[in-house]
RNA sequence: GGCCCCGUCGUCUAGCGGUUAGGACAUCAGGUUUUCAUCCUGAAGAUCGCGGGUUCGAUUCCCGCCGGGGUCACCA
């Protein structure tokens, strides 16, 4: 059996989408799992949408994911180069070749005049818009002639009249299309640069690709590529489509409006990429079985084609990556946390920089504030506002305030009661097992309902209703602060 | 519109002729708890899109319909 060698071939027009990164990903556990080659290849074929900058990200937050690539930008290999702008002229070479065989022709029409056909074919009620084959039959002198000009043309392909194309998809079946409904597809653009479909048929044949994987968006195209192998008198790579992802319940592509769609915006939102792997593997693939954690490593143990879902998309559940991310966090080690944390708000957040809030507050009193709220954090985005009011006072609501307690009158007896406690507890007595000690004996003593006295104590502190435990939060925070702040509250209901 | 793909709990899915149709997320209830979160237990939730076949038997195979999606560029 031939070595394995799958690709991805991104193109740098923008920030790379989070379902590339999922075909990604499934290109490079199958070549991984068959001890073959993954290939990163950039196809930078469209000069107008090409975004500067773009190709080095695109490889960048591919590395930042923990992935990486055994050919391509940065690391070489055999058949360099893999960025298709630095081999125009072997498309072209190949483009000619399918004209000297009858497969192709040079077609001098312009943008104008096929927008004007396709007008026309929409008023006369054409199936579907076609080029209309004007440049199929023109004499070759006069081909030559209009070469020799410098006319703008484009290279096209001569696709058969009436041929059925088999498409075998190993996850799909075999898909049969008629020729008649496709395209004299453009080959080479005036520009001199190829079409995709030009450039990804000779570079996977150069590069010697075995499996192509890609999004579903592709298969009705698959015939065009299965033609020009044809013609090139080249063996098919094994094809396999891959579900389309959607927005939960909503049946559309994944949208802005709903989140991030990038990979880097997910890991700028603090998601953790072996969470966002795990969540992206089962984005059209699923084990069989009921294991639902998967590392990077264990997925290409298990991954196969035959348990690539056949469907048209599968749906980016975004509340469950958020489950997938906290059980990452939950899981990381104290000091992995607060590493990772650190590395994140130093990379992606410009609003909250570990660094700072140990400069200002150490680096002691940060990590007994992590420790607390640890399991509480779904995405590392949340930290500022789940920690806020151990670094600044809180902006207390007078109405969620008193609601706690039966009336003004018990709120500002709760509040008067426990800075006369709170002000007699020494600072050697200031620890959360004395003052959950003491707190309780005022309860008693007072008569206060516990729901209603914590709860006012916890919104006078921190102007939350939920936090982590009431003496945890006492007990790291300083003595006058807590007075100060039970001062405020008290003021503010009277 | 043409061509092509898909159709199982609210959501995402497992299933590859005979199952009490399994799991996860979400939801709800109980336990732990001063609130939240975690953790544990449990509940509810699917006449498997509809209608025909094939078969002793269809969620599973075939056909039609309906619904959703993809694609029809000198974009990938």
């Amino acid at each position: 059996m031939p070595q394995v060698r799958t690709r991805m071939a991104p193109s740098p027009t923008g920030e790379y989408h989070i379902g590339g990164m999922r075909t990604l990903l499934y290109n490079y556990a199958f070549a991984r799992k068959n001890n073959g080659k993954f290939i990163l290849r950039i196809e930078d074929t469209d000069r107008e949408r090409h975004v500067e900058g773009a190709a080095e990200r695109l490889v960048r937050v591919i590395k930042d994911y923990g992935l990486n690539w055994d050919e391509g930008p940065e690391v070489g290999g055999p058949f360099e180069p893999y960025i298709q702008s630095q081999r125009l002229d072997i498309y072209k070479k190949h483009a000619l070749d399918l004209i000297n065989k009858g497969h192709a022709y040079y077609c001098f029409c312009t943008e104008e005049r096929l927008e004007k056909m396709r007008e026309e074919q929409r008023k006369t009620g054409l199936p579907t818009t076609k080029y209309d084959r004007q440049c199929l039959n023109l004499e070759k002198d006069d081909v030559e002639k209009r070469l020799n000009n410098g006319e703008p043309h484009v290279i096209r392909l001569k696709v058969p009249e009436n041929e059925e194309i088999i498409v075998k998809d190993l996850i799909l079946g075999e898909i049969k299309f008629n020729s008649q409904d496709i395209d004299d597809q453009v080959l080479l653009k005036s520009d001199g640069f190829p079409t995709y479909h030009l450039a990804v048929v000779v570079d996977d044949r150069l590069m010697e690709i075995s499996h192509v994987l890609r999004g579903l968006e592709w298969l009705p195209s698959t015939p065009k590529h299965i033609l020009l192998y044809k013609y090139f008198g080249w063996e098919l790579p094994v094809y396999g489509h891959l579900p389309l992802l959607k927005e939960v319940g909503e049946n559309k592509k994944l949208s802005k409006r709903m989140g991030s769609v990038s990979a880097q915006g997910f890991l700028e939102d603090g998601y953790l990429p072996e969470a966002l792997l795990n969540f992206l593997m089962f984005l059209g693939w699923n084990p069989g079985t009921e294991k639902e954690i998967y590392s990077i490593e264990e997925f290409i143990q298990d991954f196969s084609l035959e348990k690539v879902q056949i469907s048209d998309m599968a749906s980016f559940d975004r509340m469950k990556l958020k489950w997938y991310n906290s059980y990452y966090i939950r899981n990381l080690s104290e000091d992995d946390f607060y590493n990772r944390l650190t590395e994140w708000s130093e990379k992606y957040n410009y609003d909250f920089k570990v660094n700072d809030y140990i400069r200002k507050y150490t680096k002691e009193y940060f990590l007994k504030v992590l420790k607390l709220i640890h399991e509480r954090l779904q995405v590392f985005s949340d930290i500022k506002e789940l920690t806020s009011y151990f670094f600044k006072d809180p902006v207390v609501n007078k109405d969620m305030l008193l609601e706690k307690s039966k009336d003004r009158e018990a709120a500002k007896d709760i509040l008067n009661s426990y800075i006369n406690l709170y002000s007699e507890i020494i600072e050697s007595d200031w620890n959360k097992e004395n003052l959950d000690k003491r707190s309780h004996e005022v309860l008693l003593l007072k008569g206060f309902k516990t729901k209603e006295a914590f709860m006012t104590l916890r919104i006078a502190l921190t102007g939350m209703e939920a936090t982590p435990p009431l003496f945890d939060v006492l007990g790291l925070m300083k003595k006058e602060i807590v007075l100060k702040r039970l001062e405020d509250a008290l003021s503010l209901v009277s």
